[in-house]
DNA sequence: CAGGGATATTTGCAAATGCATTTAAATCTG
DNA sequence: CAGATTTAAATGCATTTGCAAATATCCCTG
């Protein structure tokens, strides 16, 4: 791939993406290293007997308590059935605890058990650490503005969700 | 979710995920974000009849010509297999052509056909647009660095890809 | 407060996925 | 150069996925 050369503008006409250059589109950089970042986690997780969905849950769990389904959902970007079935799994080895919801008889809140959190624990390291690949070489400052270009994006396409 | 305080770093121990914060550990930003990103062209997708391997393969074929099929696998971001069978029902459309390579006999590289790159370019304003909405906000230096970022990032995982 | 939506979660089912294997061809090695 | 090894792509198969529908409950409106 060579391209690098910056979008160019003529006026009232949109670039085409072969203009613009795979490695010049950000969600297709994007995709590209969370691909590689998952794969990089999928051993260590099958150690474990966790999936994608799994894991994802169990981390976000690590930090938000008792949260309802659906949005456990929206943070671990999980689709709803795939969660509820992740979760199915997950109760069933002890990881997770499902408790009714005290005011809203429909609802579930979801919480990690010892044994989960302990899971994750494991996890963890690696997770840092496949994040730490990633930054190799990148100065802590140009880090933080990344992280900080990150939350505002977030926060556009929060707008009709959580 | 709130949690803004930049990582602590007591010396030669690794801070937990609650510790740093969701929204301070990048690759759940960009899971995040991506995840909203692929919903938000789904629908799109789906009205042309395809699905995220195809519409990544024909991005793919719309900058780069005649890839071998393991070569389009990394750069498409998808599992080999999963690729094959997308790219027979790509070749049953007309999108796509596969032809011999002509000094491998093992390999197949893979041509966009004419119908194929104007169903992308059907599909590419709405790329472009679930970009821009991505960015909304946020001044063009600070996307050019964050651009710049992510190839620093893909060249670092690329370390034992292509 | 009855009836008609909304909302939370689960489940049925067809399609998609990914691992492991197969097939075929190229390359290496003694 | 024969046999073993690696590589490219396709395929068998069990699992996972996600859409749509079902189920259960809640909330709003007249």
């Amino acid at each position: 791939m060579t391209d690098q050369s910056p979008p160019e503008k003529p006026p009232g006409t949109l670039p085409r993406l072969g203009e613009v250059g795979l490695t010049n589109y950000a969600p297709y950089l994007m995709n590209r290293i969370m691909g590689r970042y998952n794969a990089s986690l999928r051993d260590e997780m099958a150690g474990l007997g966790l999936t994608t969905p799994k894991m994802r849950a169990l981390a976000v769990l690590s930090v938000i308590d008792g949260p309802l389904i659906r949005e456990l959902a929206v943070y671990s970007v999980v689709e709803q059935s795939t969660l509820s079935r992740a979760l199915d799994q997950l109760a069933t080895d002890g990881l997770i605890r499902r408790e009714a919801d005290s005011s809203d008889s429909r609802a579930t809140r979801i919480f990690i058990t010892d044994a989960g959190r302990s899971t994750f624990d494991t996890l963890w390291p690696r997770m840092a650490e496949a994040q730490s690949r990633m930054f190799r070489g990148i100065p802590d400052d140009e880090r933080r503005a990344f992280v900080g270009t990150l939350q505002k994006m977030l926060t556009n396409i929060r707008k009709h969700e959580i």
